[in-house]
DNA sequence: AGGCTGACTTTGGGTTTACAAAGCCATCGT
DNA sequence: ACGATGGCTTTGTAAACCCAAAGTCAGCCT
């Protein structure tokens, strides 16, 4: 009951939302690792340090939030096996884990750091909020606005 | 030591680094409030709806973490308050929060939804990944480059 | 036919996160 | 002097998260 309480009073803000759906190191982990290419069960496993049983039940988490999606596929001469994939929704959260990566090293270095770059030009790449007309608002200039979604 | 392990075996991923340090709710919701100006106790306990004792932990964690600081302050003729204030790393993860959040208003909608705009020109906001030249690299060509921090 | 491998499931236990309710204490206003 | 905050702490409990190790099972490989 109190989860039910605390699921419906958050239900209104969408960070609340995500969070409660991918704040979970496991989860981070996982779409790390699919979003590196990663899609295969013991790959997962292997990369992201889990538990065969966690593993498991996050995949199926995911997949079940339509942030994965799990289908079976067979080499030739090979057995059928099953792959996961991000779907556009798991995809879309791709740059705010580059973005967490980002912060970390920045805000926690470590001896080496790790950069990203734009592979085609070499330039360092970073997440930045802007508006369409190409602004990069301050975070003083971010206005939240609240509307009726136009029932479809 | 399970969990010394772990910590150890994660500590390259930068990703993994911050999502152990804010990958959770109540974290979430308190660094949002901060971002909102929200800055007393009682505030952070009413607005999150977190218990008090959540509360005062993690708050208390996000001070030694550096993501918060805790200073007293007194208004004329008031007794002696505390106030936490985000610090520039509490506040390089507020784009982060707003990309969190409108991740989830399109991929979670619900009945009344929520934008972001900049409040100078009225554009809505996103997040985007960029490099120094101006591009937007699809994923595909975000590569990561490994590289030792020169000792200072 | 028998073994190996990939993809899990099961069992059992430890830690972390969160909740609810009550208690504590210094200070301010009256 | 005294009651009402504000800002916590304490206690007790439940659920979520994670780990380690072992078991299962279907299908290929020899």
């Amino acid at each position: 009951m109190a989860r039910a309480e605390r699921t419906e009073a958050g239900d209104a803000c969408p960070i609340e939302r995500s969070i409660s759906l991918i704040g979970r190191r496991s989860t981070v982990l996982l779409l790390r690792e699919a979003s590196y290419g990663t899609s295969r069960f013991d790959d997962f496993v292997r990369r992201t340090g889990l538990t065969e049983s966690v593993t498991a039940d996050q995949l199926r988490r995911l997949v079940a939030e339509g942030l994965l999606t799990k289908h079976p596929y067979r080499e030739p001469a090979q057995r059928q096996r099953f792959e996961y994939v991000l779907t556009e929704a798991g995809h879309d959260l791709v740059p705010i884990l580059l973005a967490l990566g980002s912060w970390g090293e920045k805000h926690r270095p470590r001896s080496h750091r790790i950069r990203l770059v734009h592979a085609d030009c070499g330039a360092p790449i970073h997440v930045e909020v802007r508006c369409e007309a190409g602004h990069a608002p301050p975070e003083s200039e971010v206005a939240v606005v609240l509307e009726d979604r136009p029932a479809t």
